[in-house]
DNA sequence: GAAAAAAGTTGAACTGGTTCAGTTTTGTAG
DNA sequence: CTACAAAACTGAACCAGTTCAACTTTTTTC
């Protein structure tokens, strides 16, 4: 019952995967076409299109796998954070920035980007949505255990606020995906000082 | 010297926006095609990307006025803002969301935020980033205004709290978009808990 | 093991935005 | 007014993502 046809399933679904994946980071996204993945997967551009509803759609699996590990690593942080709070978060966003880049690269993300604005009720824009709130939930999560252990101020709307903080991450994130001159450390910094100044008010105010 | 090219020029160029506006209202963004607005303007398909580079470039001269129209009626606001800040920038946020769809609407919107993420150095983007740095900079403008009235801590950085509060604003606002179901009202109550979670702290704390 | 049904594969054709070589129109100089 | 150059217009062809009707392979049935 192991079922041939499963097996050639898996095993196609992962020959596509594995040889988009060689391809974008070889020549990047939008130039490799459809034709060439196919080729390189020993398969007919319509069986392509039987594992992937679109050329987007690929980048998906690859976004699911990115957040989904970095929502695994981030329960950790928030089951011991740092006391303070500015830092606490920032431990997160390092997390969620450094990981970014693992399998993604900025071209890639964009274009993942733009195709979940694209089109709301796609598969591939409620999924990503999806991921996306995921990561706000655990921004929000972070800020409910560092209110518990009274290190925020116990008036503190942690839902609102951690959205507020979340969208921030999210757009900065979008700033430095979109400007290739954009680095790593100085989205650290900028972000380091909103984070500050949103979350300093908050301390101490017990 | 009033000169017929030039004449005819302008002509041209009202009339493909002209058209566009039409088709867009008519059937929708993705609906209508290049042939049909070229054919609705009497000009021919050549001809309309001698005048726009893209079809996404139609909706960047609608943002552009969209977007000047606001940051215009927003400095009316800076000049003179309601005392309580969190009213404030609640003002100035319903300026922006209510005069969003006047000349756009939701697809529109997703379809130009979509351009402009998708690739970074085109002039779309460039100019549509542009935008987006006025709209921030007049919130920044409006915390400014109020920390000078006594009515926000002397101590608040205004710059870091502005591109925050704008971050949200502006993702709010894509959410919405995306969202077809999402009203413009839920979209204010939702943003208002938000910014008062954000700028309560702040208050009195002169 | 043969036949029928179900599932999956294939690539040529389709779609719609974009380009460009050839043509027409407008402006300028003699 | 004619001739030339510059600017603008044109639409058929291009391109790359996507679809679909015909074909092949696997599974099931008897």
């Amino acid at each position: 019952m192991a079922g041939l046809r499963e097996k050639q399933k898996a095993d196609r679904r992962r020959r596509i995967l594995t040889a988009s994946s060689l391809l974008f980071k070889q020549s990047g996204y939008q130039e490799v076409h459809i034709n060439q993945i196919a080729e390189c997967a020993e398969v007919s551009v319509g069986t392509f299109y039987n594992y992937f509803k679109t050329k987007a759609d690929l980048l998906l699996s690859t976004v699911s796998m990115e957040v989904e590990e970095v929502l695994q690593q981030g329960d950790s942080i928030l089951k011991d954070p740092p006391e303070d709070p500015v830092e606490a978060l920032m431990t997160l966003t390092r997390l969620y920035y450094d990981h970014s880049l693992v399998y993604l690269s900025k071209e890639m993300w964009r274009t993942a980007m733009a195709a979940a604005i694209q089109e709301g009720q796609s598969p591939f824009s409620i999924r990503y949505r999806e991921l996306d709130k995921g990561l706000c939930a655990q921004v929000c999560g972070l800020l409910e255990v560092l209110q518990e252990n009274g290190r925020l101020s116990a008036d503190m709307d942690t839902r609102a606020m951690g959205e507020v903080i979340f969208n921030n991450l999210n757009a900065m994130f979008t700033e430095y995906s979109i400007d290739e001159t954009f680095t790593l450390d100085e989205l650290k910094n900028r972000v380091l000082r909103q984070t500050r100044a949103v979350v300093k008010p908050l301390i101490g105010a017990a």
